[in-house]
DNA sequence: TTGTAAGCGTTATCAA
DNA sequence: TTGATAACGCTTACAA
């Protein structure tokens, strides 16, 4: 295969320049920009990026950490979203990607972690769907060892940034709204995990607007699992307005726990995701484009790898009814 | 960060005989091999898997190649089984593995494909949902440039193995279920895409049940699309006793259109996706392990790097009704 | 502006 | 059985 080497003799310059050349360095004329640039494209060239990470302190790759959550299948969805939008934008800006799970790395210690990612020149970590009991990773973020992005986590530092959309925000508009059209004044707010960051954002919302509107609330939480809102709702929903749900999965067991009861309720998830479609009931919900976030947070990523300290980036989110004739392709 | 040179200094050997200690070499005595991993165990060395990579000609990253159907969003499940599977064995099995989406790839010729992956020093690629039109990842599978394993796809050789249920048996399986129960005769088959090999085998399979019961059979392309099948089924369902689809999707299709139509007829999937749990009706369904075939192929490209020659290997399938109470967690 | 050469952390080939 | 040492293909001081 052809090497820098063998671009170097047919250009007849250093091998040195044809690097400088390609990774855009100044103080190369323009005429030799132009010859290596030539062969490069005459022998089709492609750097090797193994090559590049071993010898470059600034090159390296970014990992993406995702919680699979088995418990609740349906969540595929989303975290398919999060893998393709992140590992488009970054073959756009030639960043090199690996995927891990959680599982791969849960029960290590803050060194043994540090040392697995090290040893696979990993320079850059986006965390997905961590939780307040994930203490390593805590640690990690706040170890400045790698450059870390995490979603929908409201942390930021000199090496670290944020993005999520407004969770509490978005909580407050799809109840509200689903409040308002209905005219309801007993709620029942299934919330996620009792150790989630969002799971907080998002009962900020939902008190604010208890305060705001003089609601009666009654908050218990789902963790996440269909199952679980299915039962809180079966035993809860009858005596209550309205189902508002901090997740779609969650939105869903609850409608069919009304539909079983054979009793109506308005009912609101959270997260759009394409499920919501297949239920029969429309149901408010807030969607947020786990793509695009993404794809975002790896752009924020290659700013911390250049250098740029940590932001919070915070992504629109809209309100949406899932219909079956919408979604079907 | 410590290296191999660390432990070589600290074990007062030489970085070579640490290194053929790490690689189980043979020819170490147990002496110096007993010495060296307290060693590694103490300083919590992990090799660098890039500067190995770049050195050695034998270990080198396995690509997974997915591609994303973006028409059919449900896909998601199926593709995050497929990635989750290859990268808890590649972990297992010590495997580099990064994942490609073909639209990172499409339009590129074998020259450019090839060294796109060279230069990433991929050494093995995994594919998933080829059809017969990608005619220049046929060439690179023919080809021998890197090993690969198929998936769904029947073609093996020196280099090349295929992994995948035996899809006509499955189809045969399935539809004589649905048939059998139903007592019918009349069968409208909603088949894949045109150019799919998947599409073929299971045509196969419903071709020799046609034969063997004597059945009318009607075969329309879907092009596995949840409008078109749903489409297919409103314009020949009502002259037909049952509907055999050759996905689950398109069979949610079918059975919506049915009940849009106010009519029954049995229908029959493929694949065992969740979303089948959340439509209402039950259907039969042919259960693929996603994660397990994919965990499987990554065992097979280890056997090819190993130098092994090609196989081919077919993985259980079983019949399933999914219902909603069992999907929900 | 260009070229020389020393790494980067391994593996692999030979000698010893 | 071990140890030097040359690759692997690139980046990056530093020298010219």
């Amino acid at each position: 295969m052809v090497s820098i080497k063998d671009v170097a003799k047919e250009a007849g310059v250093a091998i040195s320049t044809v690097s400088k050349v390609l990774n855009n360095y100044p103080n190369v004329s323009e005429d030799t920009k132009l010859r290596v640039m030539e062969v490069v494209k005459r022998l089709g060239f492609v750097p090797n990026t193994v090559a590049a990470t071993l010898s470059s302190k600034n090159s390296g790759r970014v990992a993406l950490l995702i919680k699979l959550n088995v418990e609740t299948q349906a969540i595929d969805e989303i975290d398919m979203q999060y893998i393709s939008g992140a590992i488009s934008k970054a073959r756009e800006l030639q960043l090199d990607v690996i995927t891990i799970f959680f599982s791969m790395v849960e029960n290590m210690t803050l060194d043994e972690m540090t040392r697995y990612f090290v040893s696979q020149s990993i320079k850059g970590i986006i965390i997905y769907g961590m939780s307040k009991e994930d203490k390593v990773l805590r640690q990690l973020i706040e170890n400045d060892t790698f450059k870390t992005v995490v979603i929908d986590v409201p942390y930021i530092g000199a090496t670290t940034s944020c993005v999520s959309v407004n969770q509490a925000k978005a909580q407050y508009d799809v109840a509200k709204k689903t409040i308002k059209e209905n005219n309801c004044r007993k709620v029942l707010y299934i919330a996620g995990t009792r150790d989630g960051y969002v799971t907080d954002a998002r009962l900020e919302g939902i008190k604010q607007l208890k305060e705001e509107l003089g609601l009666q609330v009654l908050i218990r939480n789902g963790n996440f699992s269909e199952l679980q809102a299915r039962n809180i709702t079966l035993k809860y929903g009858k005596n209550k307005d309205c189902v508002v749900c901090a997740s779609d999965l969650m939105a869903i067991g609850a409608m069919k726990a009304l539909i079983d009861m054979d009793i109506f309720r308005p009912v609101c998830g959270f997260d759009g995701i394409v499920l919501m479609g297949y239920v029969g009931k429309q149901m408010n919900t807030v969607r947020q484009n786990f793509a695009a976030i993404s794809s975002r947070a790896v752009e924020e990523m290659q700013k911390l790898l250049d250098g740029e300290e940590g932001i919070r980036v915070t992504m629109p989110h809209e309100l949406v009814r899932l219909k079956y004739e919408e979604i079907i392709r």
